[in-house]
DNA sequence: TTAGGTTGTGCAATCGTTTGCATGATTTGG
DNA sequence: CCAAATCATGCAAACGATTGCACAACCTAA
């Protein structure tokens, strides 16, 4: 268990001070240094192999070069690539990534921000944020950048990417439109979750602008974006609203419940009741009938948010407040024609 | 932008000494503090909310208490329960853990042990490790704690966690010869990994033990654990072995691309050729045919790893080097008997 | 009563870097 | 040829916590 090198001992082997050593070896040292002295230091370092103590560094300049990453849970497929995306982003400017998983739980995810605090990551990815976040916002109090992915906080201040929410709903409800339906139920996500509310907020939006009669009570609002939930919301919605013929879910995971839901019934997806789901997630080409769904730039969200964060880092130029990244309708076989009633 | 609270605001708005403060609030101190003055100065300290330092605390007592972990990517579908295992039994100990995906990449690895290093983890889990690995040799050298998740390394002295590899092939094996099957091929996965090692190893065995005639020809190693490498060796040793009826594949994804390679060739799965697979991936359940598999402990293999490593940084009395997690044999459609050929 | 043992707290060094300032060496210009 | 400017390097103080040691106050026992 040899020691750790230090500063000092290249400082020893280079026959200079330390902080020589530390100036040479700072590509971006405001204090010059003579290039045989800079160069004999490099070359010695790199012989005994030293490596910088971050630990250290970060005490003294109060940057830990990390960033907290806070996700709900990894297991869930929204999130991987999402992870990667930041990760792959930030490692190349040298900072590390920690990961918390927040299962949605507001305590849990008060009790890691702080985790993240004691340890003093630079800023904050979160995938995880409420609509309404007392943790977040007391990070931006303290001046700890924070970027949230995916969804939004309802306090402007906290940079944001999302993806199109309003246009991919808008894709879904022309399509079920264009098939001819006109009796469509909306499985909204949790009222507490942007992605739940603007989706929700599209749906009767794009209703009203194809001239649909009020949808307020065709919209059932889930308490999480999980299968059980939407096999719950939907059986509750056909019972009270026998007449739908298309069924649109804020996420996958619900289109994936409402199948059950549906068939519980005794009634075949497409054919009595088409489903739509939001993100596109892997298991889906697998998954009979193939969802038709929205698909969203996942990688692509990681990384803009890393991007976003950097540049808050840096102290960049403050640039766009948000980012909403386009999104693609995937037509699959969940949707058809209704049955034809005259 | 408040400035973060140090030890020493506490110890004036408590009126004592910064080293009185440090050990009221560390619950095992060993010097011993009047009742009084303790409590006095943990009210203090709740109510102006500090929180320690752990940068500073960790330069101190060079434990940063985080811990590395290493998985080639995320967003294979394998590692995310593993890592979630991980960070949920550590995160209660006070542990956080910096998450690195190496892709496999052997350059990539060292340097991202260095980045590991650099930020003083006291120790590091990795699902990525090589049979030979000088990345990991270093580092047992070097006195930091590793755990190998998944995989063993051809050092011994290297605490791993594997799932049963010899039993699971074994169960696949009889499987295969209980349904009549004697012409039986095998997918390896990478020589350098010994998972893939591991079971082409308990292939051989299994197919000596059965009496079957020498089976060395009939194995197949791939190079990546991969779908298009499945399906490349799929299409390859069926060329040279025509008469096989079953398709032992090392893990799902090259099972997976076994079915693209069997078809490809104008076969059916499982009418002309049974295929298993190793894992148990989520997917399974949803992709025709569904596969036949074993199904391994993933997030079990996380949170005894964690523990394993728990118990190194405690430095606890060694337990096991090793442990091998139990299989569990999953029958589904990907096979049946051979077509009988009378 | 006093020597010796506890007990509770403060002092100061330390961990490995970074960085403002001081200082000695060298160059420049008049 | 000397004063002033410039350059290269060393010095030492941080950063915020931990911890061995010193020391004062108190207690106990002979």
């Amino acid at each position: 268990m040899n020691k750790r090198l230090t500063l000092k001992d290249v400082a020893k082997a280079a026959d200079v001070h330390v902080s020589t050593v530390s100036r040479a070896l700072d590509p971006n040292s405001s204090t010059s240094l003579s290039e045989e002295v800079s160069n004999r230091i490099k070359v010695v370092a790199k012989e005994l192999g030293y490596r910088p103590n971050r630990i250290a560094a970060g005490l003294r300049t109060n940057k830990s070069m990390t960033v907290g990453v806070m996700i709900p849970d990894i297991t869930n497929t929204l999130f991987p690539p999402i992870v990667r995306g930041i990760e792959s982003t930030l490692e190349p400017f040298g900072y590390a990534t920690i990961l918390v998983n927040t299962d949605n739980i507001p305590e849990r995810e008060l009790r890691l921000i702080e985790v993240l605090r004691e340890r003093g990551v630079d800023g904050i990815i979160t995938v995880a944020a409420h609509r309404n976040d007392p943790g977040i916002a007391e990070l931006i109090e303290l001046g700890i950048p924070v970027i949230s992915l995916n969804r939004r906080l309802d306090i402007s201040t906290v940079p944001y990417v999302i993806n199109d929410d309003n246009v991919g709903m808008k894709l879904l409800l022309k399509h079920f439109f264009d098939l001819g339906h006109r009796r469509i139920g909306h499985i909204a996500g949790p009222r507490d979750l942007s992605t739940g509310q603007i989706r929700a907020a599209a749906f009767s939006e794009g209703c009203k602008a194809h001239g649909l009669p009020d949808c307020a009570d065709l919209i059932y609002y889930s308490d999480r974006f999980e299968e059980a939930e939407g096999e719950r919301c939907t059986v509750e919605l056909l019972r009270t609203n026998p007449d739908i013929t298309a069924l649109l879910c804020a996420n996958d995971r619900l289109a994936i419940g409402a199948y059950s839901g549906i068939r519980s019934l005794g009634l075949r997806v497409p054919e009595d009741i088409s489903v739509t789901g939001f993100n596109d997630s892997p298991i889906l080409e697998s998954i009979p009938p193939r969802l038709t769904t929205v698909r969203i730039q996942k990688f692509e969200i990681g990384q803009a948010g890393a991007k976003l964060l950097l540049n808050a880092l840096q102290g960049g130029a403050k640039g766009p407040i948000g980012t909403v990244l386009p999104v693609e309708l995937i037509i699959r076989d969940s949707t058809c024609a209704p049955r034809s009633e005259s």
